[in-house]
DNA sequence: TTGAAAGCGGTACCAT
DNA sequence: ATGGTACCGCTTTCAA
C-alpha cells in the first residue's frame, strides 16, 4: 500500500487537489456527489493527511512537551498518565523529555522545543536548574509553559504543586507526637522548589514545638546505594535520629534500608514518614506512614492549565496560576507509637 | 522577541533565503564570510529551524511512537526510560500514547500515526487486541514496527520479549519444591501473549511434576478491587490454593491484600511468586519472591531494534527478529519454606 | 559564491 | 461547485 495523498485522490478521481480538499474538509463549497465520491475513496485508500503539512499551514502542532527527570517513578508516571488523559480528550500528541536531573539535558531539550515542534510546554525542573534563562527563552518566544512538582520562582508563568510547606509541618509533628525526640530530615537537592519547602516545613514544626536545636539535616541524592549508605552510617552513630522524615518515596526505602542493614527496628526505634504515593505502601514492612501526594491530579491540572492557555489566546506572558492540590497524611505502622 | 526563520535572517543580511540555508547546513559552495555572519546573527538571534518545514521537505520525522496500555506502572515506565535512553542517542523525539487496555483507543492511535508524524512505532498491545489489522496497516504503509513485552504471532515484526514459559514453569516447580500442593495460577486476560505463555510455563511445570489435576487457574483483570474480592473468595472456599504464581505484579499485591482480608499468612498459609520488576520487593511484608524482568533492558533492546530498521533502509518487511532477555527468579520470604 | 524557483502536502483565497 | 495559485519554512537543483 503506497502512501497516499490529496495529489493521489485528486487524480483518481479526475478531481483537483483543492476539492479534494475541500470535500475531506467538509466545507460547505462542494457538490454532494463529490464529495462522496471523495470521501469513500479516501476511506478506501485509507487517507491520512500528513500532519506536518498540516502543522506548517496552521502553524499548530498539536502537540505538547512534557520535560522531567525519570520516568521510572511513582510519582512522575503517574503525573504522565494525567496529562495524557487530558492531551488525549484534547487530541493532541505527547512528546516525553527525560532531562536526568542534568540542566545541560534539560537545556538542549528546550532549545529542540523552539522549532515550532510543540505547542506548549510542561514541565518539573531538574535538580541542578538554578539558573531559568532557557526556560525564559521558551516564554518569550511565546510558548506556554506551565510548571509542575519542581518550579522556579525565578519565572512568572503558571504552576501545579502540591502542599509542600504544611505537608513537611503536618510530617514532622506526626513523628514528633508519636514519640520521636530527635526527628531528622532526608533532604533531596537543596535546589529543588518542593525540598526547600519541604523543609521548612519540618524546621517550622519543630520550632513550633520548642525543639528548635533538634534539627537535623541529612542530604541525600540521585544515588540509591550512597543514600543508602549515609543514612546508615548516621544510624551507626551515637546520637542517631529516632525519626525521619525523607523528603521523597527513594529516601524512605533508603532508609528502611539502612535500618536491615544497621540493626534498627521501624518503628521502634526509628519512626519513618515521607512525601509519596507508592500504591504499596501498606504492604511495606512496615507499612509506610505518607504524605500522600495525588501525583495523577496535578498531572491532570497542569495539563489543563495548559490547554486554556493554548485556547485562550490571551497574552499568555501575564498569567501566572499557582494552583496548589494538597497531600494528605495517612497514618501507618512506620510511624506507630509503641 | 519574535519568532525567526530563514527569511528573516537572510532579509537582515541582505541576502537570499537559499545562501542563509546553505550557511547553517554547513554547504561547501559558500563563503566563509558570509557563513560567519550568518552563523553569527543565527546565534544571536537564536535561530531554530522549524522542525516540520523540514520533516516535511526530508519526509522523515525524527520521530517515533511508543503505544502502550499504562505508563503509571513498574514495568512500562520502565520500558519507557530504556527506550526513550536510545532516542535520546539517536537525536530522536519520543511521542507517548496510552490504549488504557482499550482496542478502540489503540486502533485511533494507530490510525493517526499513518500521518508520517512517526518514523516508527513500538507498541505492547492491549488486553483487547486479537485482531491486529490496525498494525498490519502500518506495517504496510512500510511503518518499521517493534513489539515490545505483550506481542501478537499473527505479525511478523520484530519484537522483544521475556522468556514467559521458562519464567512460568521456574516459578512454579519453585512454589511446588517449597511445598506448596495446590498452586494455583493468577491469570492476566487470555488474550495475552505473556499470559497465555506464563500459564504454559505453569501448567507444563505441574505435568512435569506429577501433578496435572492439580492446576487451577484464577481469571484476574485490570480493576484492583475486583482482583482482591476475588482472589479473597477463593481464599476462603474449602480446597483453596497453598501457593499463587501471579502473571503480574499488580495480581500479586491483589493476592497479598486478599491474605490479609481473610486472615491467611504468607508464606505459611499462601505462597506467592509473580513475574515483577518492582523495586520494593524485598521490603514487603513478606518481601515477594519475583520473576525479575529487565524492564529496562527490553525498552532499550526494542528501541535498537527499531533503528537499526530505520538506519538499514532494507525491505524491512522481512525483519522478523525475536529478542528475548531473560527474567530471573530472585527467591525470597513470600515461598519460604516453614 | 550566490539567487531564483520548485516542491514537500496541505489549506484557503480568488477566479470562473 | 470547481480549479488555479500562493503560501506555511526549509532544502536543493539549476542558472547566473
Amino acid at each position: 500500500m503506497a502512501k497516499v495523498d490529496l495529489k493521489t485522490l485528486a487524480d483518481e478521481l479526475g478531481l483537483s487537489v483543492s476539492t479534494v480538499s475541500r470535500a475531506l474538509s467538509n466545507k460547505p463549497d462542494i457538490g454532494v456527489k463529490t464529495k462522496n465520491m471523495v470521501l469513500t475513496l479516501a476511506r478506501e485508500r485509507n487517507y491520512q493527511p500528513n500532519a506536518y503539512a498540516r502543522s506548517l499551514r496552521y502553524r499548530k502542532s498539536k502537540t505538547i512537551a512534557v520535560v522531567l527527570p525519570e520516568i521510572a517513578n511513582n510519582f512522575f508516571s503517574q503525573v504522565i498518565e494525567g496529562i495524557e488523559e487530558v492531551a488525549a480528550e484534547n487530541e493532541y500528541h505527547v512528546l516525553v523529555y527525560l532531562t536526568h536531573e542534568s540542566l545541560q539535558k534539560e537545556i538542549n531539550i528546550v532549545r529542540h522545543l523552539q522549532s515550532g515542534r510543540v505547542d506548549g510546554v510542561l514541565i518539573s525542573i531538574s535538580s541542578e536548574t538554578v539558573n531559568v534563562d532557557h526556560l525564559n527563552d521558551i516564554r518569550n518566544m511565546g510558548l506556554p509553559l506551565v510548571f509542575f512538582d519542581r518550579i522556579s520562582k525565578k519565572l512568572k508563568t503558571p504552576s501545579v504543586t502540591t502542599n509542600n510547606y504544611e505537608g513537611g509541618i503536618q510530617a514532622t509533628m506526626h513523628l514528633i507526637e508519636a514519640g520521636s525526640k530527635k526527628p531528622a530530615y532526608f533532604s533531596l537537592s537543596q535546589n529543588l522548589s518542593i525540598n526547600q519547602n519541604r523543609m521548612k516545613g519540618y524546621l517550622d514544626a519543630l520550632e513550633k514545638k520548642g525543639m528548635p536545636n533538634c534539627t537535623y539535616i541529612l542530604q541525600g541524592g540521585n544515588d540509591h546505594e550512597v543514600n543508602v549508605g549515609i543514612m546508615s552510617k548516621l544510624l551507626k552513630s551515637s546520637d542517631r535520629p529516632d525519626g525521619v522524615f525523607a523528603c521523597v518515596e527513594e529516601l524512605a526505602i533508603a532508609t528502611y534500608e539502612a535500618c536491615s542493614s544497621v540493626g534498627l527496628r521501624i518503628p521502634e526505634d526509628v519512626k519513618v514518614v515521607c512525601f509519596s504515593n507508592l500504591h504499596t505502601a501498606s504492604l511495606l514492612q512496615p507499612s509506610l506512614t505518607t504524605i500522600r501526594q495525588p501525583a495523577f491530579e496535578i498531572g491532570k491540572a497542569a495539563a489543563i492549565i495548559l490547554f486554556n492557555l493554548l485556547e485562550s489566546n490571551e497574552k499568555i506572558e501575564y498569567s501566572n496560576e499557582k494552583k496548589i492540590i494538597d497531600s494528605i497524611l495517612v497514618k501507618r505502622n512506620s510511624t506507630a507509637v509503641h
